[in-house]
DNA sequence: TACTACTGACTGAGAATTCAGTCAAGACGG
DNA sequence: CCGTCTTGACTGAATTCTCAGTCAGTAGTA
């Protein structure tokens, strides 16, 4: 993909964190990406497949970006908190992400068209997180007595819930790190 | 109040639910409440007033709502219960409620003047299902090793989590209710 | 008459989108 | 190598559209 688009699409995700999807501005994207105004429209044809490509964008960049920094040889446990505590760190990118993300899914209330692709990357991330469930009951020999996918769910779900929290300031990173800790701790039992 | 403001903030809090509060447009509204534009200014002088004015309308009539529908002798447990599941209920007006409720929540990390109402109401909430916690662990003899406040926290940023993924239809009602009870059961070691 | 509730056409600002045209970099024949 | 043709990336001013907000005037009523 041309650095242009790159550019573009660069600036997108940083000025969706800061203003919002729904106040982006194509003048102010231009200039955020130092580039004209019909650039933006020549590369995408119009603000809802900018919209659409942006979020597509920063999905892929969320996965390399968690793959990177997840320990690989690691116990099973330190990866699924290194795998939650991830989306709540006060570091630019994440905030981005999950500014990002949580636009998303309150876009999608209003927005059918933005559900399905929504909806997919949920179940996926729910999947890795129900395996890496059954991966540390397997390793530490826990009674697996409620299914995983369910334990995953909640995990996510609590996860979203606090980043929204902690990214409207009603609570700090720190708290939302403790609770989503202890949560965990009482999904897997110990 | 007038009936005809009444029937302003009611067609606002449908079209709110419907549209989201950024998506919500003055003529829009107009049409839904049957009336003409101008009497919308001559009401709520600009948009911003009727949205606080329609915000705290849907906040008092949720009030209401979860006063009358909690059963008020029934034990600690079954009144935790319905206060948690009520939020995620398939009815018109719950789902308007969820609706603002996510709509305010995404809204604050754009517009800091939101934000403390928010996190006020938050604690609230918080301060309420920590004290029915506080209650069912009395009732029933349970060990509070614990802090009720942070199980409080847990539970209500999961049902704003919950409400959000229904919402977006990533899962159905069933589930989410499914899940929250889950969670309640986990919470309170039981 | 005077006051309040109300209407709906209108205005202006701010945004999205379009478009005519520039420019640099190959491609290709002579 | 030179000239010219073509193409794709790009610009920015012009255009069109969308809204919140205004206002002159009407209807009912006390």
């Amino acid at each position: 993909m041309p650095s242009r688009q790159v550019a573009i699409l660069e600036a997108a995700a940083r000025l969706i964190a800061r203003r919002g999807v729904r106040g982006l501005r194509m003048e102010e994207l231009a200039a955020e990406a130092g580039v004209s105004g019909g650039l933006l429209y020549y590369h995408f044809t119009d603000r809802a497949t900018l919209l659409r490509r942006t979020l597509e964008f920063i999905n892929d960049r969320a996965g390399a970006y968690t793959e990177e920094r997840i320990p690989d040889g690691a116990p099973s446990r330190t990866r699924l908190e290194h795998k939650l505590l991830l989306e709540v760190q006060d570091e630019a990118m994440v905030i981005e992400n999950s500014a990002a993300w949580g636009e998303l899914r309150a876009s999608a209330l209003f927005e059918p068209e933005l559900r399905d692709p929504l909806r997919n990357s949920t179940v996926v991330w729910n999947r890795e997180v129900a395996e890496l469930i059954d991966a540390i009951r397997e390793e530490e020999g826990l009674e697996g007595e409620r299914p995983s996918a369910d334990a995953a769910a909640r995990l996510t779900a609590l996860v979203e819930g606090l980043s929204q929290r902690w990214l409207s300031d009603s609570i700090d990173v720190a708290e939302a790190q403790r609770l989503l800790r202890e949560s965990i701790a009482l999904e897997l039992g110990s």
